[in-house]
DNA sequence: TCGCGATATGGAAACGTTACCACAGGGGGT
DNA sequence: ACCCCCTGTGGTAACGTTTCCATATCGCGA
């Protein structure tokens, strides 16, 4: 790779002006601009980011922290990301944690020592004074995860979320309603659960009921194996996120049970399989592509707003009653 | 952050003596290396790798060029070179191109200027001649792509693979045989369509029948509808991929068609939604995961080998007759 | 004519490491 | 007793930039 001192030597010019060049910055003739221009283009030149990040601390560059793009929600946030910060001339260091600490952690080391100028936390749920003492004054931002205060973060309602898809359940006439959670570390499920209770509570239904689930198809598919060959099964379920609604769905067909006749599903996520089961999944979308280009965007500006709220949506296809 | 100065002060050292300490190399007393180890921990000293990345030309960062994380399939790619490059001390640029030859280029630069130790190309389709001059002599791995010699690639053998398909589809007793194509300017969508052609060839068949589909569901989902409404409908499908797959199965669903009774169908890639859709797909499974970490870990070992190549693999479900 | 601001350029320190060389003391083989 | 090698340590150039300061020329208003 050529250097800024070869362009400088062949444009017979200081390494000074061929700087001044490279960055806009300063008095350079036209002239002069032009030659050192011409040089770069014929070398092929383009400045080292690593000479550049060690001089300004400017890398250009930002850590995703993410538990797993394998997860179509996390992959969607991660290309949004991606694709904000290429747009201002960012790269991103890909860091699946796998939702452990310690890879979170030994990641959260590394991305420190390259000097990454920022990060975006998904699914993070290490403690908060240990987390603001290992990132240091890295500017952060985390999405689905409300830090108490001074750091800025992208926030969907869960609850509110939970709501759309509990009313519309008791709008259809349900009256034997099922939540199948996800799994108790996730505070997003909390959410989301807490948010069916309150709803269930308030238009007075005393026939629901909260299954523990996981998140994943497995956990959607056993729960609905026992709830639809129980006595008293549910005519309407809320899934706490789109796989489980999958496993949910298998299952029901698998034992001969119509959807949205017999039982109606909602999911939560919105992910592209959604739209491609059968019957077409109803689910409430999160803006994932549009939460993971914010969280790149405010961690470069704080000024703008430090705190992004989104409002989650009821996307209405085929698993639910008209 | 502190830096390698103020620990060789801390720990009246000097500075050499300190980097001997961190890289083991050299000569150190025991007693030296303590009294400089415990001022590092205190000083939660970890050395910068952009100073050292400029110095010693070592990076510890690979790019990982996908065309989109979004996609079940590359995703796994993406986790299984992460996971190979985290357990080697490395960290991985996502970089997602979207199969944009213009975008694929400005990542090659950028990634060049960031001085990467490495490339992993997936989903790669831009100009031999031209690629190998911009990546000059960054180590790089091709998934899924031969070029003429000279450099390594992670290959799966999707003639056999579609091969595997078809004859399982002629040995279950189908006649009147349909592949659904890939859209023409991919590769492994053009192999798999010719190991289709070959085996039916073979077997002598005279009722088959290419259409051509684009890897989405809808794909699938159109050429079904035509396909299934058509008069001589066929018994037996082999879709490109999964997503397409699934297409077919929801209109052979809508179309009150049922599978695998009057049509098998088989799909590939064995994503992680070929098990939970109804019935589940048969599948030709390609390693993913595994391509992923091989990709990495060849792009360090040139030594090794520089052509792996992985065998697909039937995975039998109920899309198929038994 | 003098001086000052604007323009144009170069020199060199600094960023935080690594790598190489220099130096010194000690011990063992001849 | 001498030499040499092993051990332990320090000094400093180099990596490729940016940034700050110095210098030089020019034009123009006082």
């Amino acid at each position: 790779m050529a250097t800024i001192k070869e362009v400088a030597r062949l444009a017979g010019v200081s390494v000074s002006t061929v700087s001044r060049v490279i960055n806009e910055s300063g008095y350079v003739e036209k002239k002069t601009k032009q030659k050192v221009l011409s040089v770069m283009r014929d070398l092929r030149f383009t400045p080292s980011s690593v000479a550049r990040g060690l001089v300004s601390g400017k890398t250009s560059t930002i850590g995703l922290l993410i538990p797993d793009v394998s997860n179509p929600f996390f992959a969607e946030v991660a290309r949004g990301s991606e694709d904000a910060a290429i747009e201002a001339g960012f790269t991103v260091f890909l860091c699946n944690t796998d939702w452990k600490l310690e890879r979170e952690e030994m990641y959260l080391q590394v991305l420190k020592n390259k000097s990454v100028e920022g990060i975006v936390f998904l699914g993070n749920r290490s403690d908060e004074s240990t987390l603001l003492k290992s990132v240091g004054d890295i500017p952060c931002v985390f999405v689905d995860r409300r830090l108490s205060k001074q750091r800025n973060y992208i926030w969907v309602d869960h609850e509110y979320g939970a709501r759309l898809a509990t009313e519309k359940l008791i709008s259809i006439g349900c009256k034997r309603i099922v939540h199948i959670s996800g799994p108790e570390n996730s505070n997003s499920a909390k959410l989301r659960e807490r948010g069916f209770t309150k709803t269930v509570k308030e238009h007075g239904l005393d026939n629901w009921q909260v299954v523990q689930g996981d998140f994943s198809f497995a956990g959607g598919y056993d729960a609905a194996k026992i709830l639809l060959s129980g006595d008293n099964p549910p005519d309407g379920v809320f899934a706490g996120n789109d796989m489980m609604a999958f496993g949910f769905i298998r299952a029901a067909n698998e034992l001969g049970i119509r959807i949205p006749d017999e039982v109606s599903i909602i999911g939560y996520d919105d992910i592209e399989m959604a739209k491609c089961v059968s019957p077409a999944l109803t689910t409430i979308r999160q803006p994932a592509y549009q939460m993971g280009r914010t969280a790149f965007l405010s961690l470069k500006d704080f000024a703008s707003s430090d705190v992004v709220e989104f409002q989650p949506e009821l996307i209405l296809r085929n698993s639910t009653k008209a």
